[in-house]
Order: structure tokens, then sequence, then C-alpha cells
DNA sequence: GCACGACTCTATGTATACAATTGAGCCAAC
DNA sequence: GTTGGCTCAATTGTATACATAGAGTCGTGC
């Protein structure tokens, strides 16, 4: 591994954990010290940790850990929703290859497998899998580079990935029913995008980014569920 | 200026161009060669060029100029006109300051007297700055970082700005026409926000958007308005 | 004659020395 | 007492030397 991945990926760690806290400047060479590398590949991870969003560029130079309010973290969702349902309207009024139909077919049969039993903690890690895979076929299916490129950016802050607040079901007596809501969601998109319904899987992609929605008040209400959000040390309660 | 800020607008300005030609491997060397800057901003340039969009990196490593298709300038402009939409519902439903909308109302207003009369060459320069501000007053309306932040690197790639094809307009017989179905446009959005008609307000702009598709189709029949396109050199015919 | 391997050269990845700018703290003058 | 400016330190911006990996080529062996 290049010793520029290796900042990158600890100096996320140490930012979602909040070991490094909001507002907080990094410093070049407080990294260089703790990491162990030189500040060449500190700056370029600096330079891409901005690029995702967890970070912001200081006028005079140097960085500082990003936070953000409740509203950004909704705006972030209601975002990707959005852009969620760009690439399920152009799956459909384009047509995605019978290949694609059948992949994303399989995948839904195996998530119906798992919510159909009480879904355990041991397979919750399955559910965000495949869960994360469902949405990475949906927008292969939209046939588009760009719009690809543009949800990635968009699911890179992390409490924006769909999977984000999964894990918070887990603790919360709603669990269940919003599995089964959501899994509802994936099957009528599916059904609409091989219908054709372009404006159908629009509306039902970002009705489905709102379950996100819901899981940030209730985990935001619960204090045992802060924990499981991941990257919740970043949300300044305003 | 920084070295590196001089890096990116000249490297910029060789990509768009087309000096740098679409799937040419850029080497660090040459370019410290050609621009007279060490490699460490040459470096930096590469990463943020990349992250534009401009550049897509290899593999194995460096970078190389990216090309787009016809395809990929459509999927663009959808997507910009997608998240504008989402800034105008996000305006309407949230209700902007009365700052805000009379800037906006300002602009319109700036914008009406200059379609009222025949659009000159020297006053089209004034109409993309006009319609550069309104487009980004909107966003500003949608009141949320997260979103604006979205847009901005929706907008990035040359072709998928606001203002990408208004200059082919100037070439064109329809010239006129558009620019004042453009301007209706404009002005129903905001009206639109002002009544807190959120779906209004969202399908307009994203119709708003599709006028960049049309002045695109026209741009590449007539062989004439190719130069006035930016970033034309990019785009390799399928 | 073809294929495989080794070697060389060139590219990027990394480390570090040096330059320049910003920000803070202190002193002095009004 | 406050404000202005100056100096110094610390941090980022820049340049460059060195390490390393990869690709291409040449040679040899089958």
């Amino acid at each position: 591994m290049s010793q520029s991945l290796k900042t990158i990926l600890s100096l996320r760690e140490l930012i979602l954990s909040g070991e490094l806290k909001p507002g907080e400047r990094l410093s070049e060479l407080a990294i260089v010290d703790r990491l162990g590398v030189s500040r060449t590949p500190v700056r370029t991870a600096l330079l891409r940790l901005e690029e995702e969003g967890l970070l912001e560029a200081i006028p005079s130079g140097g960085y500082a850990v990003r936070h953000f309010s409740e509203a950004d973290i909704f705006d972030a969702i209601e975002t990707r929703g959005t852009l969620e349902g760009l690439a399920a309207r152009l799956a459909a009024e384009r047509g995605p290859s019978p290949g694609q139909i059948a992949e994303i077919r399989g995948c839904l049969r195996k998530l119906d497998i798992l919510v159909q039993h009480e879904i355990a903690t041991d397979t919750f890690s399955a559910y965000v899998e495949l869960n994360e895979r469902f949405h990475q076929l949906l927008v292969g299916m939209a046939g588009s580079r760009v719009v690809a490129r543009q949800i990635e950016r968009a699911v890179a802050l992390p409490f924006a990935s769909p999977s984000a607040f999964v894990e918070v079901q887990a603790v919360l007596p709603e669990s269940r029913a919003i599995l089964l809501v959501a899994q509802e969601q994936h099957r009528s998109v599916v059904e609409a995008i091989e219908r054709r319904e372009g404006a159908r899987a629009e509306a039902l992609m970002r009705e489905h980014s709102r379950v996100a929605h819901r899981n940030l008040v209730m985990a935001l209400e619960h204090q045992n569920a802060h924990d499981l959000v991941p990257g919740m040390a970043l949300i300044r309660q305003a």
C-alpha cells in the first residue's frame, strides 16, 4: 500500500472516530509526527479529504476538520435521493440490459430472504453489503459515467451513504417495519424500471432515501444509537 | 498568485483549447519543462484537475486527458438541471429571505432589459455574466452548503455550466427566441419560489437546463458553432 | 523464428531542504 | 489605555534529490 493511501485511511479514521474534532486545524507536521510519513503523502491526503468533504480549506492555508449541522445531513441525504432518483429515471427511460436486470433481481431475492427472518446482529453486515450492492447496481443501470461519478461524490460523506443509518435500526423497535418498507421500495423501483416507468422510478428512489431521514431523527433522539452512526462525531448541535 | 494556481489555470487552458488532446498522457516532467514550475505544484494541479473531471487517473500512475461523448455532455447537463431543480424546490419550500428575493428580482430586471433589445456581440458577455449570477443566486436561495457544493462540482465541467452554450446562440437564427424562452423560465421560477410552489419551481429549472440540450444539438450540427463551445476539443465523436 | 527473461531507462512516489507568508505577541507612542 | 507597527516564530508553499516500480527493448535459448 502506498504511503498516500495509508495516510488517507488513517486520517479518515481519526476524523470519523472523533479523535480529531470538528473545527480543529490540521498541521501537516503534526500528522507527519503522528503517522510517520513525510509531508508529501500528507499533503496528497489532505487534498483528497477536502475533496471528499471531510476537511475544509482555510483561506490563509491549511485545513480544518469540517463540522456539520443536522440540516447539513438532511440536505446530504436529500441530494443523494435526488441523484439516485435521476439514475432510476434514466435507467427506466433507457432500458437496462437483460444481464443488469437479472443481476439486480438476484440481489433483490437475496435481500428478500434476509428480510423474511428476524435480522440478528451477525446478519446485519450481510444486509448492509447487499443494500450497498443494490444501490450500486441501480446506479450502473443508468448507464452514465457522469451521473455515477456525481453520485459517488454525494455518498462520500459518511452519513449520506445508503447504509449510513441502517445500523441504527438494530437498536430501534421499529427496525423490522422499516426494513420491510425499504425492501418494498427496492422491489417497486426495479419493477418501475423494467416497465419503463421513469417518473415512478424516480419518485420511489427519492422516497426511499427519506427512510434515512427518519432514521436520522430517531438516532438523534435515542442516545444509545449515537455511536452507531458513522461520522456522528462531526455533527455539531445548533 | 501561487505557482499551484498558475499551473492549474495554464493546464486547464491547454486542455480546453485542445492543445493537450483527449487520451493524451500528461507527464509531470513535461509540464515542468513547459510551464517552468517545479513538480510539487504540478502534482497539486493534476490532483485538482482530476477532481474537476478534466483528467482521469491511470491505474499504473499518472493522468490522462479525459474524453467525453455527446451522451456524456447530455448527462452532465441533465445532472445540473436535476440539482438546480432540487435547489429551486428547496428554495420554494424553505422560503428565501426578502433580501434574497430582492436581489434575484433585480437580476431578473437587468436580464429583461438586455433581452428586450437585439443582443449584439458586445452585450453578450454582459448577458453571460448576469445569467451566471442568476443561477448562483438561485442556488444560494436553497440555503444549503451541501447542495451548493454539489452543484459547484456539477458545473465544473465546462460544457455543463449554465452559460456553456449561450455563445452558440450568437450564430444561430433561433437565438432571440431561445433567449426569450429562457428568460420566461427565469421569471417563472422566481415566481414559483415566491409562491412556495416547490414542484413547479423544480420542474421549471429542469426544463430550463434542457435549453442547453437543444443548443448542444444545434452546435454539433453547425460546424461554425463548434469553436464557441468551451471544451469542445474534449468531445470524441462516437 | 518465436518466446521468455533480464536489464535499462523513464516515469511516478517519497522524503526533505529551503522560501515565503501569515499570525501572534510585544513594545512603544499617542 | 488603546492602537499601531514591528519582529519573530511557526506553518504552508516550493524546489529538488532520491527510491522504486513499470514498461519497453535487446539478447539469448529453445
